[in-house]
Order: structure tokens, then C-alpha cells, then sequence
DNA sequence: TTTACATATGCCCATATAGGAATGTATTGT
DNA sequence: ACAATACATTCCTATATGGGCATATGTAAA
């Protein structure tokens, strides 16, 4: 058995480098195929096929607009991966660290509201 | 070019799903592989593999006794993908929800400190 | 309609699996 | 030294890329 397609999971999507970026630079706001391409200096049909993936998988939205194909990342997909991610996070070392990173986090939250 | 080596980096390494569910079962206690191949139930030289990858990005560790290969979860190795993931945070839905249990973990914080 | 522009697909190829089976290696017990 | 135990590695194979290039598709402009 091969390894498991990029269209599998977000896991498997998000393993590709270019496919972060991409990700990375549609998360601010939704970009046509160029742009991207532009931007990232990658080849457009390298571009069109991260694109794919990432769709398949539900990463990104589209959006047509006359010839441009508007697309934007869906962070809502990122979430599966953030949350397996975190829970690691109680194993992790300088515990003390995030302790004191969350405390301030807090503190500047109450200065906030 | 093919895809990246799973050896790559951890997000490569994580794709699978087996590897993710040998780093959940190392995470609570190190472990010698046959215990591994017990619990997943998986073939032993499989799980060596997929121990030889998780180990050549850190994301376990090892240690011999005897006969034995005890691995466990570095944790450390999976924050730069709970990071990365975790600059999407602002980008998900259901804000609101998640500023309520940022609340509620705050406040039980506060009981707790 | 013909042309131009913006994307998406198809093809080819080198590369990297992941699983299964067999075998190699290290360490302990007799 | 020899057998047994615990892992690691190798070989084989079907499969899935990801990049480069050519081409098809879809939409707007002349």
C-alpha cells in the first residue's frame, strides 16, 4: 500500500509545504489563482493543483468572479489539526514558560475588555 | 519531484494515521514496541517503521533495556505544528463560543491559582 | 465570432511510500 | 556455544504524488 492521498485528510494536505503557504497567504483574505501565484512565485498550474487538494479536503472556499477564481482558506478545517496538536500540549516542556505566556495573555485580555 | 519524505519534517511524519496514533499511545508512558504491537494491534515490523520515522524528525524517543526499545512521545516535537495550526485560531468560526471557554478556562484558572 | 485572459486538467516521470514476508542483529538465558 | 526473545532492516509491489509542459475549458472583450 502507497501512502494515503493529500486528499485524504487535512494531515495529509497540510504535509506539503506549498500547500501551508498557500494556506498561510489565503487566511488574511480571499485571493484570485494569479495573485497566488505572483505572491508565492509558484507555477499556475502548480497552483490550480494545491488548490485542488486543498478544496477536496474542504482548507479552502471558491468563489467565481467573472474569469478569477476567488479563494480563501476555511481555518474551521485547520481546527482538527490544532486540537490533536494540543493534546501534546500538557506533555510539553517549559510548562513553567506558558504558564507564566498564558498569564500575560490573560492580563492584556482584562486590559482589553 | 514526488512527495516530500515522511522523514521530512513532523508534519510529514504525522500524515499518517498510524504514526499519530503511536505518538498518542506513547504520549501517557514510554513503552517497549511489543507492548506497541499489542495495543494497535498492528505488525511489528510496521510499527518498528513507523517508529524509525517518528524518530528520525524527534518526535519520540528511545531507550534500550536489555532486549527492549523503550519509545516514547517527544512532545516538543509536535508544538511547531499545534503553532502553526494555531495562527488560524483567529481566522475559525464560532468566535464567540470560543471567547466564552476562554472565559470559563480563565476564571477556573483564577479558582485554581 | 474571434481573440485574449484566467484557470483547470491531462500526461509523463522520478521518487517515496506502507504493508507483507523473510531475514538480519542484538541481548539474555541455558 | 546455542537457543530464544525483541527489534530492525531488506526486498518486493501497488499506489500516489508534485513538477514541468502542453492543452482543454470557461468567461469577457473586440
Amino acid at each position: 500500500m502507497a501512502r494515503a492521498a493529500t486528499t485524504s485528510d487535512a494531515f495529509n494536505a497540510v504535509a506539503e509545504p506549498r500547500r501551508r503557504e498557500i494556506l498561510n497567504y489565503l487566511a488574511l483574505q480571499e485571493r484570485p489563482v494569479g495573485e497566488i501565484v505572483d505572491a508565492l512565485e509558484m507555477e499556475q498550474p502548480s497552483v490550480s493543483k494545491h488548490l485542488r487538494v486543498l478544496k477536496d479536503v474542504g482548507l479552502v472556499q471558491v468563489r467565481r468572479e467573472g474569469r478569477n477564481m476567488f479563494y480563501k482558506t476555511n481555518a474551521d478545517g485547520i481546527r482538527p489539526l490544532h486540537e490533536w496538536a494540543g493534546t501534546f500540549e500538557k506533555y510539553w516542556q517549559h510548562q513553567l514558560l506558558r504558564v507564566k505566556e498564558r498569564a500575560e495573555a490573560k492580563s492584556e485580555q482584562s486590559r482589553k475588555s
